[in-house]
DNA sequence: CGCAACCTCCTACAGAATGTCGGAGTCGGT
DNA sequence: ACCGACTCCGACATTCTGTAGGAGGTTGCG
């Protein structure tokens, strides 16, 4: 019987390093105990070297950098929230939806609250939408 | 040291999972070998048994459900390919935007190709999303 | 100067998740 | 009775995740 066969390489953060990349995304760069204070309130109760871990993996994968400062590591997101998001976004609508994006769309919309001036701006990117489709169609 | 705590208890569906349940919803309900006989073409060289594995799994998660014929099972989807993916969708926004909607609008409609007929849709679902936030706004 | 307080780096590990089956037992037709 | 197709149950090698421990370097302070 074979063996599973190696795991994609890219993206993919678990929970608890998501965890800890939320921390950054809201307090901004930090170093492990910072965010190891963080996250304390919360209700995580990690040891030093957990969060440690946590942000090396982190590392690894691309999302966080780190800077030194004195003896200590500055970790900062190397990815915004909303680029993350968007990431994992087209992850599921390429591998579900073989890259249809209409049906996400409509569910965001249809549920969603937006604010008038999130609404104007739709509106004004379904116009250049339909400029872009309306120029390749011919 | 203590153990990982349990993980979360609904989806999570994997890649060999999904590979099996797209087949269900490109083909439409099938047998274990008729699973088998779709994903051959596209590489796929999985014993009998492993395929069937893969819709048992499926279906204690509740996303296969299988009703007898003859002998044999017949697996069909419980959930729809867009139901699927806005699930997977939701978690995202939920995860790592804290429910925010409005950055993933924005990406999948300036990246996203749509034909005139979603385009005018999407008009109208905004028309709804803009009532809706005005009848609560006071 | 020597120690306490921090930090980093490397290593470890238990339990769950994944990918992949094998084999025993059952059912229907020839 | 035998064959082929199916199902059920169990198994296992790897990898992934969560969670650390401990050795060893820095540094400010009494």
């Amino acid at each position: 019987m074979a063996a599973m066969t190696p795991r994609r390489s890219g993206a993919s953060v678990t929970e608890a390093e998501l965890t800890v990349l939320r921390t950054l995304w809201e307090g901004g760069p930090a170093t492990v105990r910072e965010v190891l204070d963080r996250v304390g309130p919360d209700g995580q109760d990690w040891a030093y070297t957990t969060v440690q871990t946590l942000l090396l993996r982190l590392q690894e994968k691309g999302c966080v950098a780190a800077d030194k400062r004195g003896l200590a590591h500055v970790f900062r997101a190397t990815v915004s929230r909303d680029q993350f998001a968007g990431q994992r976004l087209d992850e599921v609508k390429d591998a579900i939806l073989d890259g249809a994006a209409a049906p996400l769309v409509l569910r965001l919309v249809q549920n969603g609250r937006f604010t008038p001036a999130e609404i104007a701006h739709f509106r004004k990117l379904l116009d250049d939408a339909e400029q872009r489709s309306r120029k390749e169609g011919r």
